[in-house]
DNA sequence: TGATTTGTTTCTCTTGCCGAAACTTGGTTT
DNA sequence: AAACCAAGTTTCGGCAAGAGAAACAAATCA
């Protein structure tokens, strides 16, 4: 019989596999063999060979005749950018990024939060020579950058828990924090805030700042970013970074229909609350 | 058993049905209700819901806890940008392309095969008020517009002929070709051209200039476009995009390892050969 | 040339899946 | 507020789609 995934959505074994295998190509692995595909997504050969075949077929999948190997398909590419048409976020915060990028010189970021982590969807790059590199589409790991931090300090208890328990964590540099416990005492230290500035935890010469952006309901669905080498960044810059992130923030989310009175209770639902750091 | 579809490559049923669920977004529908997705895939609504289930949890798909909609997800848009990256085409094309833009004024678009249709998949875009619509991703008619009817001329007998055959087409202008016969013979007269001029077939105000662009085996793996209002079309003009266009074509080829000669020798390949109009 | 790795096929067993129909929920009509 | 309707969800038993071990074939290496 169908089962359900530990008791709470519908699981199809197939479907499961067929999405491991085209994970494969996530981390980029632009190319694949078939035994790589076996391997990375642990399914017996034989399968992997039958599940390619079937997403191959469908576009999703292309293998050089050649070399038999496998990259990513028109289909997924096609797909993507229909997403990437459709999201609404984008639309609203776009402008926002540009007006950032305009302000500040520095490269803007849209991010949300995903299960495997918080993925890039927009970017407004600076002109600068020196400037950060930000690639649309790439995934963040949960413990460097200050928008992973804020997200987990605003995401529900039970996620952020389950986050914070089920992972490794990379180092990238010396003030990456990778201690599960200090990061959830870090991560908790922010909640209520309506920015994070971090410097040198997810590469070495370079700092952002972020802001949360909220729905209508108080959830966290996003942060706006700001980021730039460290060479570049005074106390008065980085001040008024901060004032016009958090600015951005503020607007986009209000643009949601968020209440910007709703942080506070948003934040209180929870157990450990604390008040918000600054008002509105 | 497992079985083959008809007796070429593996099929599994169930990765088949969730790449139909997926690609109902595909045509411009960024919300579908799970009815909709049972309608438009033609799969019962018990097995789409556990489909549909089964790609949420994999971040494939995303819900509105409220309205009980779907959109696509986070991951397809992650892929998506991962096979953006990583295809060597568009590396390649990309400059030509935006030297096409700077001397034409116009948008040049790059276009590839795919099976439900011609997909473009780099763009860049004219900077004059007036341009013509070209959306990364977007899927093209087989049978309106320069680069479609270019591709078919130089694609394998079989596969036009399952295009030509397989499809009801649409009419997007009086220009348009719909009858399958007069568009064979269309397609067939162009073959042996290192370029293809259309005006008003897709869009009733725009013409398009594209060239083949084939690999180092000489099949052809796409087109680069020149497209714009007919207002500005004038003979010098499109004379001048032409010879640009075709260059432009000639030179991605050739990065792509083409060897020139090899031109000549696809088509005298397939039976109903003609010397190709034009010389390099 | 033999050894090793990668890709493909075969075959058998069964578990994951399928669909009809019942049930639930929320919204709209009378 | 009862009746209705449409959308979503759950249940259930039967069975065929699919899983995997192992044999086989085809490259690649030494």
């Amino acid at each position: 019989m169908t089962r359900k995934r530990d008791g709470e959505t519908y699981w199809l074994e197939g479907v499961g596999r067929a999405m491991r295998v085209l994970e494969c190509f996530a981390d980029g692995n632009p190319e694949l063999r078939l035994t790589d595909l076996s391997h990375r997504s642990g399914i017996t050969k034989t399968q992997a060979l039958r599940i390619a075949s079937t997403l191959e077929a469908g576009g999703y999948l292309h293998r050089d005749p050649e070399t038999k190997r496998y990259r990513l398909g028109i289909t997924v590419f096609h797909l993507g950018t229909a997403v990437h048409n459709s999201m609404d976020l984008r639309h609203i915060a776009h402008p926002y990024l540009q007006r950032l990028v305009d302000a500040t010189q520095e490269t803007a970021r849209l991010i949300v939060p995903h299960a495997s982590g918080p993925v890039c969807i927009d970017v407004v790059e600076s002109q600068k020579g020196i400037r950060v590199f930000a690639q649309l589409g790439a995934k963040m790991p949960w413990n460097a950058g200050t928008s992973p931090k804020l997200i987990l300090a605003y995401l529900p208890e039970e996620e952020r828990e389950h986050i914070l328990t089920h992972r490794p964590f990379k180092r990238y540099t010396k003030r990456t924090i990778v201690d599960a416990r200090e990061l959830r005492r870090e991560v908790l230290s922010i909640r209520g805030q309506d920015f994070y500035y971090c410097d040198g935890d997810l590469d070495e010469d370079a700092f952002g700042v972020s802001a949360p952006i909220f729905n209508h309901a108080g959830s966290i669905v996003g942060t706006v970013n700001v980021s730039g080498p460290s060479s570049r960044r005074s106390k008065a810059e980085v001040d008024q970074f901060i004032r016009l992130v958090r600015a951005a923030g503020a607007e986009i989310s209000r643009e949601l229909g968020h209440c910007p009175a709703a942080l506070a209770t948003a934040v209180s639902e929870h157990s450990d609350s604390r008040v918000p750091a600054r008002g509105p």
